[in-house]
DNA sequence: CACGAAAGTAAAGTATTCTTTATATTTAGT
DNA sequence: ACTAAATATAAAGAATACTTTACTTTCGTG
């Protein structure tokens, strides 16, 4: 899968680590590393938990990243 | 987890059963209806692949309904 | 350079999605 | 009422998300 950009840059502007996303979600560190980096595939629950902290909608994060596979 | 209507009203107007589009989106039929019934947390890739089947963003199918757990 | 924080990666175990098979119930058409 | 298609539900197994532990690399700062 391909790396999520839209997500780190999304990080990014909140100034937090992925250790500090991971907490505020309630995953491992190695797991927000594992979705930023397109290692796996995240449920839909997660997903939204991320939207929440990062004040974004799934579209703007998970729309268009995840096609190729 | 809540029933996703909105997943439900999109499929119907398309005016595809439960098989049809697990057959789309290359699911079971039990797991389109799980979905639907919010039985259980979809993946996210396969979020898009119903999104695409069914001409829908994210967003529009999938924002708001998994909120109450 | 040296130190610490952040990020990348890997391997074994657990939890949960998804499949398969099967049966029961509902809904629509005749 | 009868039939067939659609939907609901369940239980056991397979695939994979996610955890835990651990080691390595990268990057900014003193």
């Amino acid at each position: 899968m391909a790396k999520n950009l839209k997500l780190k840059s999304a990080r990014a502007s909140k100034d937090m680590s992925q250790k500090a996303l991971a907490e505020a979600v309630g995953v491992t560190r190695q797991t927000m590393n594992a979705i930023e980096n397109g290692d796996y595939n995240p449920s839909l629950k997660l997903c939204i938990s991320i939207c929440k902290v990062l004040n974004k909608t799934l579209d703007e994060l998970f729309w268009e990243d995840y096609l190729d596979e």
